[in-house]
DNA sequence: TTATATGCAAAATGTTTGCGTAACG
DNA sequence: CGTTACGCAAACATTTTGCATATAA
């Protein structure tokens, strides 16, 4: 983990918020979360540190089809599952394919550094209750 | 490939432009290639189409780490690589991992119905002129 | 003490939508 | 002909930025 510049209050809050969750929180989310503790924060704020965080590489940051992105406190490789009903994205807790970017490199002959892996269904939760489409979660605590 | 419900000038424009080309245009490219044929096509008949399209499973939506889509007229699973220093996205011709999904099911527990890889790396060309940032290319045709 | 970060509000970006008109089948 | 799609422009959601002030080191 490398020194950050300055830890501010504020910075220290959405590293914490980000690192105490196991679910993938979009800016909104983590500003609601730090507004608890700091009411004064503003989601500038927030913006600018998660693209810090990110440039430092304590954090990571997540895309999938929608509007808005997601961040993880997790930064070790690990693969995603979204659920195509509820939106709710978790992680896949399975070993990490290590001779993919090789495979890779050879095919498209540059430097391939890493991958991201993602996986789309219905969870077990949607199953469950089997009918058409939830309510889409932001995020569970 | 089911019937759409219906096909106008416009709406075939739009494949005609995802089919002809292997990179993976914005919605913003597509619209510049579209207003060549057809100069007053509007983005949001760009927008209703990519939305159609890809409901249909006549084209699929990517995305990555930025604040836009990309769009691939290649609907069969495969995966992609994306170079950090141009931003180019290409096609890795990799052989398919079919026993992935299985494997997340059994650790997720939910119904896995596909999967997403991509690789991201530095690509040949960039490697070649070993600069620092190249200029983003949004597509190359 | 000074560079870095903040809060606020305004701007920018990418995408969606309402409405009246056009045109596919 | 009836429904579906269009062009246009305004609305939207998310993210970024400029500026004057505050604060960590």
């Amino acid at each position: 983990m490398k020194p950050l510049k300055r830890m501010t209050k504020q910075r220290k809050i959405i590293l914490d918020v980000l690192q105490s969750t196991t679910c993938h929180p979009t800016a909104d989310w983590i500003y609601e979360q730090a507004r608890k503790e700091l009411p004064d924060i503003s989601l500038g704020t927030i913006y600018r540190n998660l693209q810090h965080l990110v440039q430092e590489e304590e954090i990571q940051e997540l895309n999938y089809g929608s509007t808005f992105r997601r961040f993880d406190g997790n930064t070790g490789l690990h693969y995603h599952f979204v659920c195509r009903s509820c939106g709710q994205v978790m992680d896949v807790d399975m070993p990490v394919l290590r001779d993919l970017n090789g495979e890779a490199a050879q095919v498209v002959g540059g430097l391939v550094e890493d991958h991201r892996l993602e996986f789309y269904g219905i969870c077990r939760s949607c199953l469950d209750k089997n009918q058409g489409i939830e309510e889409k979660k932001e995020c569970l605590t």
